[in-house]
DNA sequence: TATGAATGAGACTTCATTCAT
DNA sequence: AATGAATGAAGTCTCATTCAT
């Protein structure tokens, strides 16, 4: 194992690299990584110039990381209209069987409406419900809250941290959220006239509420208070964009 | 500087401390804090404890100071119909075209309205729009953003910070926007069950969509900007809350 | 490149680590001289023991290298009277005067006599000064300054450095001057009973002030400066030995 | 000895840098010189920025020393006779046994004349002999050539070292040898045109042969070597400057 | 009480050299 | 034979904290 780039190597680095910062922050050794990783602080230096480029390196193969799962974890439950249930940790990761459309027809949610309004924005609401929740625990779970702390904390030392940024939240709003609010719209269910602004909407204050009743994913989270937070936002953009 | 702890060079202290953490981060040094303080090292270790003790104390500080001027900042430049609420020092931001409040009666705004919807939503939009400018400005600001970038990045080395802590948006929520959505209410301009709860969801999405946009502060937002902000997040709250 | 310690990548280190040593000192690193010479760092060491080996590896060629052009550089411009010697590569450095060979007979030269003194004395200064100008040109040439800073840098820590060395004057000397003056004195235009003495102490006097001048090869010399040198040290030189 | 800025420790901290980077060069390393001065890194960085800072305060502290001391060493032995020259601080240093003065008159000089010279210029040749001597010694001396190597040495990192730096032989030039060379001319001994010249050229030629002898004050020379050498130079400048 | 000099640990980074391929 | 990955030591510099004045 020597005279060739390991990538072996460079691949344990990142990843000590990695949760090295996500759990202390820039301050975290370069000795300690290196350690870690077990390789000598030579290697590491071989590898990634200076600890700033092995910090952006980390940051960015974290984010890669984090992308993925979260994006199969909170695939869309893909209800149909009969069934809106959650079919839980269904990771389909590939050939993603379009998520179930808010069919127009009556929903008989297996759960009592969070609202108090008459369909069919009901099922609608239900299902952004369970959007949410899976969106929260993704967001919630302590490797992407740690990387959204470490991002917003170096965000002012390392400029280039914000290219490529939204908030953390974007992965979910761009791929899923957003078709299923145009899906909504296109079923008469609500009436978006922007389902990208809508999904976005939905996502930040979601994962807004969720971060601060967590003290940024500090704190632990029950099951029950990440679905009143879900519900309750949930409750806000289907009634915001209720057919008038 | 005779036997007794001088508050003057405690405050002295705090205020360099408080200006080297914001701008640095933790790892800003005592040396340079006591330098800019103009104090020897050991006063200060004399007035706190150890680096921690003096970092808590100068996030405390800042809290409070930034809480006041914010307030003063945002604060509604305008008033319910009934009750007039705190006519304090409304900065009024030069020339700023006093928010119309809500008034029961035709709202002539003397703005177009953002919305297409029919009185007297249109005129809460509005107010909210202006609200949410000032709200942006004050979040935004450099103190403001670095002391909420500064909390994130510690509150998992400080536990502590998380006590009395919201999002930073707090203040600006608890204090004024929940007494406006209660005088909406009031005049059956909006159907709001729970201000309280209005007035958090418009600050958190008004706010997270502020610092997504300026990467957390870190750039800034033109006056434009932060308008179309403001106003599509008071869209979609007086969306939700219109009567039906 | 198969089996048999390569000739060609011997020549390409032994060039890197001239140029390396030169520019940076012994501190220069082997990785660099590896990474310009375009061989593995094995490679280096497999044909030098070590860094101390290399290092007067280098010295040495850079000597032998920088003699060659010196010497070719400093071919005195002409010759004595009754021989011709190595007319060579004599350039004449634009529209330099054709520098006067002492000759026996009355010197018209075609100059004004640098001194005031009569004949033929006048026409040894000149040459001697047209010589002195070479010399300083290549002895504060970016080489050869280079390298004589190096070794006196390191001579206390390689003492071999000072076997086979002088002052870095020394190749001017014992080829060319001494010869010019012999045939000075031969022709009865200057009384030097010890020709190598003269050309020592001519070609010492006035490097060293040619080195002091420009910061020892730091800083340029103009060529009027290099003149006026070259002119008082000839003076000088001629005055001594002018006949009784 | 705390919170005063303690000037012994500075003093130790810059003998214990001089010595070291003499001894060996700019890498010489700060820790090192700490553990000799006898106190913390810390303190040594607290005295002076960085490490070049460090290094040039050394080396200005040890031109200094060594200038001081080789003025004294090489303080003219004597005077002229009919004008005293310099009756300042001119610690004779001990009995040094009287150096003859350009007399005047028939020069009987109380050592055999070097050169085979008629009268007078014997007695300068004999009198420069023996300044040149001195001077040898101090230039050679272990501190003052480990002073000049350092600084050709570093000169092309650290060009602030040629400010004020001729070439380590001006402080005998410009005092004494100047004043010497002027009561030679005025005694009518010598046709020196350009005292400081003269002066120059005599101090430059010494000390270069001296050097090269010397391996640049690596090696030791023997009294006769440095006698010979300095017998040699008075020998050449003598004539240069011997009254047509 | 207040000062700032001093400390010792530890940070990042680089080096000459060797080893496994 | 040649590569470049790996090592361990060392270098410069900074830090939070204490001590002597």
């Amino acid at each position: 194992m020597t005279g060739v780039p390991s990538q072996a190597k460079r691949r344990a680095i990142l990843e000590a690299a990695t949760e090295a910062f996500l759990h202390s922050g820039y301050s975290a050794s370069v000795d300690e990584i290196a350690a870690v990783a077990g390789v000598g602080k030579q290697t590491v230096y071989r590898h990634f110039r200076d600890k700033q480029t092995l910090f952006l390196a980390a940051v960015a193969a974290a984010r890669t990381t984090t992308a993925e799962q979260t994006l199969t974890a909170a695939s869309p439950p893909t209800t149909g209209p009969p069934t809106a249930s959650r079919p839980t940790a269904s990771r389909p990761t590939a050939g993603r069987p379009a998520a179930g459309p808010p069919t127009a027809g009556p929903a008989t949610a297996d759960r009592p409406a969070a609202g108090d309004w008459v369909f069919p924005s009901g099922a609608a609401a239900e299902t952004l419900t369970l959007l949410g929740e899976q969106i929260l625990a993704a967001a919630l779970s302590p490797t992407v809250a740690a990387l959204h702390r470490l991002t917003i904390a170096e965000i002012g030392n390392h400029p280039e941290l914000s290219d490529h940024w939204g908030d953390g939240a974007e992965p979910f709003v761009d791929q899923e959220l957003a078709g299923y609010f145009r899906r909504c719209a296109d079923a008469g269910l609500l009436d978006v006239p922007d389902p990208a602004r809508a999904a976005r909407q939905f996502a930040y204050l979601l994962v807004t509420e969720g971060r601060v009743a967590s003290a940024y994913g500090t704190k632990h989270l029950t099951t029950d208070q990440r679905h009143a937070i879900a519900a309750e936002t949930a409750d806000l953009i289907v009634r915001a964009y209720r057919p008038a």
